[in-house]
DNA sequence: TCGATTTGACCGTT
DNA sequence: AACGGTCAAATCGA
C-alpha cells in the first residue's frame, strides 16, 4: 500500500480522534462538527478511492461498515455510535458540500431536487428586489447551503453557506483564479468591497468580474457577485501550465449560462476583514484542501503552482496577508496539516477499535 | 524580476 | 455632488 494512502488513513484516524476527545466540548457547535466530520470523511474517502480506484464512486458506508465483531473498549462503542448517528450526515454534508463548493459559477442547480430541499437553509439574501425565479426554500436549518437566484434580465443569484472554523474571510475555491484590483469602502457598508477579475483577463480577454463582501447584518456571510462569463477556460490556444506562459485554466465546469450571479458564503468568523483576499491568493494548499481536492469526482486544474486559488475555500482556503502569511485560523484545517506533516503515527489509536475495518 | 496586493485617485453614472 | 467601479503607482514577496 502506498505510502501516501497510509498517510491519509492514519490522518483520517487522528481527526476523528480529536474530534472524539472534543465531543463534548463542541456539542453545542454544530458548524464546527459538521466540518470536522466533513474533513474525516474526505480523508477516509480519499483513502478508499485510492485503494479502489476502480471503484471511484465507492460508497463511503462500506468503508464504515460495522465490523462484525463487538467492540470491548468503550471508545470504540462510543465511535461506532458516532458512526451510526453522525457519519450519514457528514457525508450528506459531503457530498452537498462538495457539489455546492465544486459549481459556483453554474447557474443550474446540480443539486438533487431532493438534497436541495434538506441543505436549504441559512444564507441570508441582501440583494432585495429581485425576482427569484429560480430561488429556492429558505426555510432549511443546515448551514451549508447553497442558494440559487435568478433574475428576469439573466443575473443570476446564488447563496452558499459554508461551515468554516477560524478565519474565513475569503470565500471558497470556485474553480477560477482571480485577481483583486480594488476594494472600496461602500455606504452604509461597515465592511468594504472586493473587486476581482480573472486572472487571465490579460491573455485571453476574459471579462469575469467578481465583488465579494460581508454582509453588515451577518458578518458571518459573504455575499459574492459574479459579473461576466469566464472565456478564458474556452480558448483552445490556452498553454498548459508550465514555464513560459499562463497555466492552462481548462475546467471541466460548464461556463455559466449568465452574467452575474451572486454567492454568499457563511463563514464562522465574526472578524471584520481587513482585506479578503480572493481564492486567486498565492498560498500553499492545505492539506485538507488537498483531500478535498482528491475526494473530488472532478480535479481541479492544477493551478497552485502559479497564480493559484484555493478555495475555498475553500473551501476553504486562506487568506494571504501582505506580508505573505497566511491568516487563516481554522483549527481543523491547521490540525490536519500539523497532523498530518508531523508525519505522526501513533499506535495509540482509539480510532483502530472505532474503524476496525480499516486493518482489513 | 515578476506577479499580486494595496490604496489613493480618477471617471462614469445617477 | 455623491457614490460605486476601475485604474495605476507603490509596495511587497517569491
Amino acid at each position: 500500500m502506498e505510502e501516501e494512502t497510509l498517510s491519509l488513513i492514519r490522518h483520517g484516524c487522528k481527526l476523528a480522534r480529536d474530534l472524539e476527545s472534543n465531543l463534548s466540548n463542541l456539542s453545542n457547535q454544530p458548524i464546527f462538527l459538521a466540518s470536522s466530520c466533513d474533513d474525516i470523511a474526505k480523508a477516509f474517502k480519499t483513502a478508499m478511492d485510492r485503494l479502489h480506484p476502480h471503484n471511484p464512486s465507492s460508497d463511503l458506508h462500506l468503508v464504515f461498515r460495522e465490523p462484525q465483531q463487538p467492540p470491548a473498549l468503550d471508545a470504540c462503542v462510543q465511535g461506532q455510535e458516532w458512526i451510526r448517528t453522525s457519519y450519514p450526515q457528514a457525508v450528506d454534508l459531503v457530498q452537498t458540500r462538495f457539489i455546492a463548493d465544486r459549481n459556483p459559477f453554474d447557474g443550474r442547480v446540480l443539486l438533487p431536487e431532493s438534497r436541495v430541499s434538506t441543505v436549504e437553509g441559512s444564507a441570508r439574501s441582501k440583494s432585495g428586489g429581485e425576482t427569484h425565479a429560480a430561488e429556492e426554500s429558505d426555510s432549511g436549518k443546515n448551514p451549508a447551503v447553497q442558494k440559487l437566484r435568478r433574475r428576469k434580465d439573466g443575473v443570476e443569484t446564488r447563496y452558499e453557506a459554508t461551515p468554516r472554523m477560524g478565519n474565513t474571510e475569503i470565500p471558497p475555491d470556485d474553480g477560477y483564479t482571480w485577481r483583486k484590483y480594488g476594494q472600496k469602502e461602500i455606504l452604509g457598508s461597515k465592511f468594504p468591497r472586493s473587486y476581482y477579475r480573472c486572472t487571465h483577463k490579460s491573455f485571453y480577454g476574459c471579462n469575469a468580474k467578481k465583488q465579494v463582501q460581508r454582509l453588515d447584518d451577518d458578518p458571518n456571510t459573504f455575499q459574492v457577485t459574479y459579473y461576466g462569463v469566464h472565456t478564458c477556460h474556452m480558448s483552445s490556444t490556452a498553454p498548459s501550465s508550465g514555464s513560459g506562459g499562463p497555466p492552462s485554466i481548462t475546467t471541466t465546469r460548464p461556463p455559466s449560462t449568465s452574467t452575474s450571479e451572486v454567492l454568499q458564503i457563511q463563514s464562522s468568523s465574526t472578524q471584520p476583514p481587513t482585506n479578503y483576499s480572493s481564492s486567486s491568493s498565492s498560498i500553499p494548499i492545505p492539506l485538507s484542501r488537498w483531500i478535498f481536492m482528491g475526494f473530488e469526482a472532478t480535479p481541479i486544474p492544477s493551478r497552485r503552482n502559479t497564480t493559484m486559488a484555493i478555495g475555498d475555500g475553500g473551501g476553504g482556503g486562506g487568506a494571504a496577508t501582505r506580508d505573505g502569511k497566511e491568516t487563516v485560523e481554522c483549527p481543523v484545517m491547521d490540525l490536519a496539516d500539523a497532523m498530518f506533516n508531523s508525519g505522526s503515527s501513533t499506535s495509540n489509536n482509539s480510532m483502530d477499535s472505532i474503524f476496525p475495518s480499516m486493518h482489513e
